[in-house]
DNA sequence: GCCAGTCTTGGACTTCGTCCAAGTCGATGG
DNA sequence: CCATCGACTTGGACGAAGTCCAAGACTGGC
C-alpha cells in the first residue's frame, strides 16, 4: 500500500500531507471515485484540504500514469487506481457503476492498416455498456 | 437524405423549421459535430433557432437511436450521424478530431461469462487513440 | 380557420473543472 | 538544527458545456 508513495517519492515528488492523503484515499478502496468522491474521502482524513488541491493531485497521478481517467459520460470524470494491469472497462447505463473487466482478444490487432487513415494509433478503450444487476430488476 | 425526415415525421414528430434545420445539418455532412458546432450550421440557415433547442432536437434524436452521442473526452459530447451502420471510434488525442473507423472482430464475444458480473451487457463501444498524421508532425 | 397541446425561446442556473495570486511548508545545505 | 527557496496549497473567481423553466409561438387535426 506505501508501494504508491514510494513510487512517488522516487519520481522526486515533495511529499505533503496533502498528496499523501489523496494517494492513500486511491491505493484503498479499488473503486472509480469522482473527484469530489475523492475529495470528500480525503476531508474525512484531512479536514483542510482544498478541491484545488485534489484535482491538482489527481492530475499529477494521471500524468505520472499512476492513475487512470475514465470518461464515460458527460458526468464527472472517475480515477481508476488499477492503472498497471490494462484492462477495460463495463458500465451500468442506470446507476453509472463501473467495473473493471479484462476481456480475451486484443482489439488493436483488429484495427487493419486501411482503417488507420495515417494515424499512429496508440491505445484502445473498451467500454461495455450494460445493466447492473440491480438496475435491471428496476 | 429526407429518409431521416421521413422517419422522424412517422414517429409522430411534429414537424418544425427548428427540428428540420437540425435533422439537415447532420444529415448533410458526415462529420462528428458538437452541440455548438450544430447550432452554428444551423443558424446559418435559421438564424433565429436557439441553443437550447439545438440541445433538445439533439437529445431527442439520440433516444429515438437516429444519432449516436460520442463522449471521447471532458470536452463537449459530439454527435454522430451514422448511427444505422455499427462502427467505432478513432480520435486524435492533440485535435479531438473523430474517424469512424470498422475494426474486425467483436469484442462482445470477447467478454468471457465471468467478467459480466450479472451485467446485462447490451453494447460495446470501442475507441483507438492516437494522433492524426497532422498533430504528429507536431 | 381554430384550438389544443407540443415546440421554441432566452436567460438563469448547475456541474465539473481550471486558473491565479498570495501565502505556506518540505527538504536540502550549512 | 535552522534558514532558505522554490515547489505546494488555498479559496475564490472564472469558464465551458449543458439543463431547466415559464411564457409565448406554431403545427396539425378537425
Amino acid at each position: 500500500m506505501s508501494d504508491l508513495l514510494e513510487r512517488l517519492r522516487g519520481r522526486g515528488w515533495r511529499m505533503t500531507s496533502q498528496r499523501r492523503v489523496v494517494a492513500e484515499v486511491l491505493d484503498g478502496e479499488h473503486v472509480h471515485l469522482t473527484a469530489d468522491e475523492v475529495h470528500a474521502r480525503a476531508v474525512a482524513k484531512l479536514p483542510e484540504i482544498s478541491r484545488a488541491t485534489v484535482y491538482n493531485t489527481l492530475g499529477e497521478l494521471v500524468s505520472l500514469g499512476e492513475v487512470l481517467e475514465v470518461t464515460t459520460d458527460r458526468r464527472a470524470k472517475r480515477y481508476d487506481p488499477n492503472a498497471h494491469q490494462p484492462h477495460h472497462h463495463l458500465v451500468c447505463a442506470g446507476c453509472g457503476a463501473i467495473r473493471d473487466v479484462h476481456p480475451t482478444g486484443n482489439p488493436l490487432a483488429d484495427l487493419p492498416d486501411t482503417e488507420r487513415f495515417g494515424f499512429t494509433v496508440s491505445d484502445v478503450e473498451v467500454t461495455y455498456r450494460g445493466l447492473c444487476p440491480d438496475c435491471a430488476k428496476a
